[in-house]
DNA sequence: CTGTTAGCGCATTCAT
DNA sequence: ATGAATGCGCTAACAG
C-alpha cells in the first residue's frame, strides 16, 4: 500500500504559519479568529488535505461521538429492520455505531461488549440481551461505566434504559381479533428460549381460560423460533397437528411461523383464510410478500431501533435512564377471515 | 449518568505496585515479565475491571484495527447477509467495524466515507458503490490514502479491490438450465438502474438470439428492484403481461422478483412448475421459504462478504490490491420442471 | 485574538 | 526483568 501519511494539525501550522491551537479553533469553530488568519489556515488545511483525527481529539476530550450495537445475529430480518432505525437516528446526531453480533452466545455477547467499551464507545444498545444466562451483575457494573439501552427483553436493571413493546396488550389484541371473528378453537404456535413466547402464552392462556377453551393440547412449542429453519420446523409439525386438533385459527408468536403455517395448509390443502385463518406477530417484510399476505401485529422494529437510539444518545448527554413501552397495532390483511363454524 | 470513570493503566500499575511499563507488558505479552508479578497484575486488573484503551493505543502505534462499511441500505436482505459475512471475519481478525448507509444516494455515499476516513479506520468496504455519479476520481484519490474494496459493481479503479460474481456466467448457467428443460419463450424479468440488470440481459439477449428466439416483447423492466414494492410491481406487471405473451418460463434478475412472478401466476392461476417455471436470482434466504422453493442461482453472499473483508485485512497488512471473481451456482428447486409445450 | 503548554492513555526506547 | 521518560495528535486552560 502506499503510505502517504496523514497531514496533522502541526503541519498545518507550519504551513500557515500559525499555532496548533488556531489551527484547532478555526477546525471546530468554537473560538474567535481574525477572518484572514482564518483564511490561511483553511487555505492550509485544503492544500495538505488535512483531516483531524478523531481518535486522538476524542482522547483527550474523553467523549466519544461512537455508540457501540450488539445484535444476536443478522439472518434475521427483524434484527436488520431496527438496525436500520438505529442508524437513521445516530446519523442524524452526528453519530457512528460500531456493529456487533453476539451469536445467540451469552459468552460472545459478553466479549462484544468488552471490546465495545475498549473502544471507549460512549455507550451501547443490547438488542434482545442474553440477561439470563449473563450474570445480571454484569450489566449492573457495567452501566455504572457507560449508558446502556436494551431493545426488547424484559430486564429490569437499576440505570438500564429500555424500549420495547408492549406483548402482553399486543396478543391480548390479536386474540381479541379473533375471537371477534368468531374463532373458538385457536392454536398457539410458539418458539423456545425467549420471555416473548413466555409473555404470549401467558396471555393465550389466561385469554383462553377465560372463555372455557383452554386446552394444554392446542400450544406447540416448534423449537428454535428466529432461524432459517424455523417455517419448516412449523410447516412439519403443522401437517402432524392440524389434522389431529382441527382448530380453525393459528396464533404464531412471529411471522416466520406464520409463513409456515401457510404453507401447512397448502400441503393439506386448507384454504386460507377460506377453512382457516392465520395470524402473524413482528410486520417483517416477509409478511406482505407472500400470498395472500399476512395478517400480523406489527411491531414498528424501525421505531424501535430509532427511539433506542435517540434514548441512548439523550442518556449520553446527561439524560435520566427510562423505559419506554410502544403499542403494537394489528395489521389487518388476508390471513383471517370470519369462521365458518358458526355460519 | 452516575460517572465512575475508567480505570486506566496507571491505575493498575498503582494498584499493582508496578511500572505503567510493566503493565502495557502484560496485557499485550510481547515482553517478559517475571511469573509473580504478573499475577499481581493480573489481580489488579480483573480487580479494577481494567479495560485498555483502544483509542489512546492506537493513536500511538498509528494503527487502528476499525474498518468501515458503506452499504446502500438494510431493509433489502441481501446486503444483511453480505454484512454477516464482513463481521464474521472481522471479528476472527480482531476488528471492528463502522457501519454506515448511504441510502441509495451517493452524496450520502461520500458523506459516509469522509465520516469513516475522519474516524481513522485503516480501510472501507464499499457495497454495490455508485461510481457512477461519483466523479471517479473520488475514489482513485481516497484509495492512494486507505485501502478500498468494492463489493458487487463493476469498476476497474486502480489500486481498488474488487470481488463480486460472474453474473455472466451465473445467468448463462440459468438459461442454459431452462433451454434444457425445453423452454423457448422465456421472459426476462428485470430492474432499473444496476449494471448487474445491464449484464443479465445482454446475456439473455445473446442467448435467444443466438436460438432465434429473442423478441424485444420478452424483456421487461419494472423499475425499482430492491426495494419492499419490487414484489408487488412484478406481480402486477405480469399479471397483465402474462395472458398476452404466453411464456413457458420466467427468468428473473432477482429473488424479489421471482416471489413478484408466483403471485402473478397464483392470481391467474397458472400452475408452477407445471404450467410455467420461475427462476430466481441471488438465494435471498426468503426464497426457501415461500411455497414452492424457489430454484435460484447463489450469490453466496455471506462469502462476499467474508472475501471482500479477508482482502480488506490482507490489504492493510501490506498486501497489493486484487479482484475476486466468484462463480454462481445454481440451486435447483420447485419452481421449475420440464415444458410441457414439448410433450 | 493568538501562542504556549499540559495532559488524554498508552507503547516503547533507553537505562538500570 | 523492570522503571523513567518520550511522544502519538489533539483540545483546553492560561497567559499574553
Amino acid at each position: 500500500m502506499e503510505e502517504k501519511k496523514q497531514a496533522t494539525i502541526v503541519d498545518v501550522a507550519k504551513a500557515a504559519g500559525v499555532s496548533v491551537a488556531t489551527v484547532s479553533r478555526v477546525v471546530n469553530g468554537n473560538y474567535p479568529v481574525k477572518v484572514e488568519t482564518k483564511e490561511k489556515v483553511k487555505a492550509a488545511i485544503s492544500s495538505l488535505n488535512y483531516v483531524p483525527n478523531v481518535q486522538a481529539r476524542e482522547l483527550n476530550t474523553r467523549r466519544s461521538s461512537t455508540i457501540g450495537v450488539v445484535v444476536p445475529g443478522l439472518h434475521n430480518m427483524f434484527f436488520a429492520e431496527v438496525i436500520d432505525g438505529i442508524e437513521d437516528a445516530v446519523r442524524q446526531d452526528g453519530f457512528s455505531f460500531l456493529l456487533n453480533c453476539a451469536q445467540n452466545d451469552p459468552v460472545q455477547e459478553m466479549q462484544a461488549i468488552n471490546t465495545l467499551v475498549a473502544r471507549n464507545v460512549s455507550g451501547i444498545i443490547v438488542i434482545s440481551p442474553n440477561t439470563k444466562n449473563i450474570s445480571e451483575n454484569f450489566y449492573e457494573e457495567l452501566v455504572q461505566r457507560v449508558p446502556l439501552v436494551f431493545i426488547n427483553g424484559y430486564h429490569r436493571i437499576r440505570g438500564v434504559s429500555y424500549v420495547g413493546n408492549d406483548e402482553q396488550m399486543g396478543s391480548q389484541t390479536a386474540l381479541e381479533y379473533l375471537a371477534g371473528l368468531g374463532h373458538k378453537r385457536i392454536l398457539f404456535v410458539r418458539g423456545c428460549n425467549s420471555d416473548s413466547y413466555d409473555i404470549k402464552e401467558d396471555t393465550y392462556r389466561e385469554f383462553m381460560t377465560k372463555r372455557e377453551n383452554f386446552s394444554e393440547d392446542y400450544i406447540l412449542n416448534i423449537g428454535e423460533g428466529n432461524g432459517v429453519e424455523t417455517v419448516d420446523a412449523t410447516t412439519e409439525a403443522l401437517k402432524l397437528k392440524l389434522p389431529q386438533l382441527q382448530p380453525t385459527a393459528i396464533f404464531c408468536c412471529n411471522d416466520l411461523m406464520a409463513v409456515g403455517a401457510m404453507n401447512a395448509c397448502k400441503r393439506l390443502g386448507l384454504a386460507v383464510p377460506d377453512e382457516i385463518s392465520i395470524m402473524g406477530y413482528d410486520n417483517i417484510a416477509l409478511s406482505r410478500l407472500v400470498e395472500p399476505k399476512i395478517t400480523t401485529m406489527d411491531q414498528n422494529m424501525f421505531q424501535l431501533g430509532k427511539s433506542a437510539a435517540q434514548l441512548l444518545i439523550e442518556t449520553i448527554r446527561g439524560g435520566k435512564s427510562k423505559r419506554i413501552m410502544l403499542d403494537n397495532v394489528l395489521v389487518s390483511r388476508d390471513t383471517t377471515g370470519v369462521c365458518k363454524d358458526n355460519l
